[in-house]
DNA sequence: TATTGTTATACTCTATAACTATA
DNA sequence: TATAGTTATAGAGTATAACAATA
């Protein structure tokens, strides 16, 4: 949330940032909520988050562009609307996002040949460094939670994967 | 997201609502997204939220809300700027919320006796009766995380407080 | 008729900074 | 000086609906 741009950079911020919440752990009772996954669900993947946030955005980049471009690298050639579909957002989402990737030059974006509605988005090459740049990142940022939660990596991410595609 | 309140409602929406979005699976290559949990952990978030607004929504409840609700009823006299740490946010997030608390009387506050720059938050009869009712929701939406989880939820609520905890 | 993508619009959630009134 | 709470403001993220072009 509210990051800088790498080289396209529009209101640059002094990077300051960090904690003004979480000060304190609170000492308060928190009742039935201790009971439910989805609470811990919430803190976790707002931890996990902010984390990731810090982490790339000093590098100007938006956290929630990192699946966006990883998935245009593996799927070179890939529509808006199947992107839309693949990170589970609405079609209308993902125009200022494609935008914002061919403003920054990370994205080409070419008219289908075969389906004249539709286009095809690919990596620029400047597109696969600020990607592999947030590789990096995002590899530092989970071997954090692989430390934090060991060996039963694999089976936590069944449970989440099961959640995410049972929950609809 | 976009609901709409139970008395107090402002701008009611038909409901309608209901997948635009997760139509379909995505046939796409999630490369090294695959292995970071970060990943999976915003997809469940973000799927047991949406069911959980899908839930608690058909009765005019946010669900970012029942957080903050169910801790000041554990713990009455609260303040504010100790709400806002329990829930993890800036205190000027906490002004807006109870003001719509206290519109729609769910919510008492008063000036501490104490010190009177802050305020002590209670629940009012009608606060307890919709807390009940999110919590109905919310044990039967947690219910459906059980189903897909089985018996190793402790052990994954504990990964997910331990990603909470440490993750900052 | 259905789908791709855009646009207009609106709403939620959140934070920073500046402010007041207290402490 | 520091803290509780408010306000003004801003920005990310998202969605719905209506639309044009194309299928």
């Amino acid at each position: 949330m509210s990051q800088s741009q790498p080289e396209t950079q529009k209101n640059q911020q002094p990077v300051r940032r960090r904690r003004t919440v979480r000060t304190a752990r609170p000492q308060v009772d928190l009742g039935v909520l201790e009971g439910l996954a989805g609470f811990y669900l919430r803190q976790a993947q707002d931890a996990s988050f902010r984390a990731f946030a810090r982490l790339s955005g000093q590098h100007g980049l938006k956290p929630g562009r990192f699946a966006a471009l990883m998935i245009i690298r593996r799927n070179p050639g890939i529509s808006q609307v199947a992107l839309a579909r693949a990170i589970a957002r609405d079609k209308s989402t993902v125009t200022p996002l494609v935008q914002e990737f061919l403003e920054q030059d990370l994205v080409i974006r070419n008219q289908s040949k075969v389906d004249r509605r539709s286009f095809t988005l690919t990596l620029t090459p400047a597109g696969e460094a600020v990607l592999g740049e947030l590789e990096r990142h995002a590899t530092t940022h989970d071997r954090k939670i692989d430390a934090i939660i060991g060996k039963q990596k694999t089976e936590f991410i069944r449970l989440l994967r099961k959640i995410g595609d049972h929950l609809r």
